[in-house]
DNA sequence: ACTGTGTACCTTGTATACACTCTATTACCA
DNA sequence: TGGTAATAGAGTGTATACAAGGTACACAGT
């Protein structure tokens, strides 16, 4: 117990990296709603440090787009329309379609290992209810090829573009149509990489997030 | 005159962004070598600032990657190896791809006119030595192409991108032989777009990148 | 009643002070 | 002479103080 006491104090995080990651996840979970204001010193008391690392949080976060900064008026989070989802959405077919034919060229045997041990636990689960946890072992499927894919950049931007429709994607996943389909798809995407055939696993993964871009707007419709 | 001074006043920044700016160019151009560190009292004294807007501007640096953060230690600036340049590049490829898709269906008379302009002044100066000057414009050339894509985020993910690489772009553009040769591509370019051929653009545009890939992938072999 | 102006407060922008850690250098001991 | 420990210095991490601008509300004048 002493050890492991010991070993988290080697896990040392500076205040402003924990602000950042708690406002991150409160904006994309929603608990921070589109246009409410972030005030320094009110989000300095709820945290219970002083302002310096939430201001050093907040520029991060405006660097990455969650936040709008307004001069002389402080921050607050951006809004998020039909538009700039499509954008993200757009982009995030261009980098996933990427990611499958570099992994396709740069397939290994343990890759291809971790791929097909992804896909098993997420089917798994995919007859369950747990949504948050196939949304989970979804994701992580993606990152197993993204990993193979071998482009440290590339997996950023992409961890980067997925949690910006994190909210959309859990709604998403609770149709429940889609469950079987997503364990259909990943299935078809191993068959073509197996096969060597790039261009069939990038067909199947631009039909995957086509899929999620059409529900997503039309949730999105919904509730503009 | 007391009009446009007043217009001045209006473009208020911040001293955290004049600092970013300051030191993200400083980086780019390779004033700031890699490896070496940023330490913000040198900074903050350097510049005539306090460490508040260096340490803001240092927290967005450290998200766009062109500064590594040792926690207790501080920032110092990136190294680029040949591996992270032609992972950048293969990731500004296919978003330059999906660009001059995205242009091509959404294109308009006046868009290709700016286009064309674009080209024009690009090939005017394309026989001096002005290497900058080409540059500048070549950007301008694909930034035209950009904003009839309308896909505000894809335009700011090529921006940076198109920074991380801007060292090595003006190097690249010295070989006379290339002067020439881009101008030829942004003519094909505009062919194809003007018959609609999509599927033409993309492929030049691709050749046109991989060319500076292979071109930068030699220089960086040269030097390090 | 409506508009314009002034004032007070709230919030950000910037500077500085204080605490803590790590490192390097020096001195002392084996 | 080599190694170790102590100490001083430099730099980051965090908090707070101070300055300046913007906004909202109230009051007065038309």
């Amino acid at each position: 117990m002493a050890i492991s006491s010991e070993i988290k104090m080697d896990a040392y995080l500076p205040l402003r990296d924990v602000v950042f990651q708690t406002l991150r996840q409160a904006i994309l979970k929603g608990d921070l709603k589109p246009g409410e204001r972030l005030m320094e010193i009110q989000l300095s008391h709820k945290l219970g440090v002083s302002r310096t690392p939430i201001r050093e949080a907040i520029r991060k976060l405006e660097l990455e787009g969650l936040v709008l900064m307004i001069p002389r008026k402080g921050a607050e989070v951006a809004k998020i329309t039909e538009k700039t989802l499509r954008d993200v959405l757009e982009i995030r077919l261009a980098l996933e379609q990427l990611a499958v034919r570099l992994a396709c060229g740069r397939m290994t045997q343990e890759g291809l290992e971790v791929i097909k041990k992804a896909a098993k636990q997420c089917a798994e689960v995919s007859d369950t209810n747990d949504v948050m946890e196939v949304a989970r072992l979804d994701v992580a499927f993606h990152d197993a090829i993204h990993e193979v894919a071998s482009n440290q950049r590339l997996i950023q931007m992409l961890d980067n573009l997925q949690e910006q429709v994190y909210r959309y994607r859990v709604e998403y996943l609770k149709l429940d149509t889609t469950h079987s389909q997503i364990v259909k798809e990943h299935q078809e995407i191993i068959k073509a990489i197996e096969k060597g055939d790039c261009e069939w696993a990038v067909e199947v993964t631009s039909l995957h997030i086509q899929n999620q871009v059409q529900i997503v707007s039309d949730m999105l419709r919904e509730e503009g």
